[in-house]
DNA sequence: TAGCTTTGCTATTAAATATGTAGCAATTTA
DNA sequence: TAAATTGCTACATATTTAATAGCAAAGCTA
């Protein structure tokens, strides 16, 4: 499957409107969870696999070629980064984290 | 597959961290998208197809049920509706709306 | 500098998800 | 009361993801 971009069609968008190509992007399995993880720092191939549990190697491969090509995140001698889009969008999604827990609340009371 | 839930396992998270299970919850085709039409207002099954483009009744259905079970959602007597955490979680992913645009334009200039 | 380890993958097959299409029962509308 | 609309379900197919094995290249290590 190609690489969502912007412009063309997408999953939820003939069109390609940028919010729905966002979506298909961090949609696909890991996708966000890997945007998570590097936002802590630089990570090694081997590293992120440790961290995402149970990605296959193929998965997060591909993934990350995605991202790439996304220009939300990038190699360095470190490992793969985030890019200043990257730590952009991460911040835009931290919030997330705090409004889960309370969802996670809601949740078990009922 | 079923419905992820925070304190369970899911994708990204053996422990079920609240912020994995949102993950597992958001990344499932066409979920975010689902929530981002329902925050114009109600819609009924055919309408969300319609908006969905190219969803096919399957998915939607399972992703309906799986938004219920998370209490994101709910039917009222027009339909399908977020629910208060619902609205809440949509003005959380909102202003991604505004960053995906900026990125849209970053990346045709490319 | 020969051997061992680590890293970043690829290949292959199997399992899980999503799609496409048809169509049906239960309302609602005309 | 016939026709249309709605909310699905069934089923076959296609696409994605996972699991496992393993290999080439680079970096230690003795």
């Amino acid at each position: 499957m190609a690489t969502p971009k912007p412009g063309k069609p997408v999953r939820g968008s003939k069109t390609g409107q940028p919010i729905m190509a966002l979506f298909d992007l961090l949609g696909r399995s890991w996708a966000m969870g890997i945007i998570w993880h590097l936002y802590r720092g630089p990570s090694t191939f081997r590293k992120l696999q440790e961290y995402c549990e149970s990605i296959s190697p193929t998965t997060l491969n591909k993934r990350l070629k995605e991202l790439t090509e996304s220009h939300l995140i990038e190699r360095s001698i470190d490992g793969y980064m985030l890019t200043k889009q990257g730590k952009e969008l991460f911040e835009l999604l931290s919030p997330l984290g705090k409004w889960a827990k309370t969802w996670a609340n809601n949740y078990t009371s009922k």
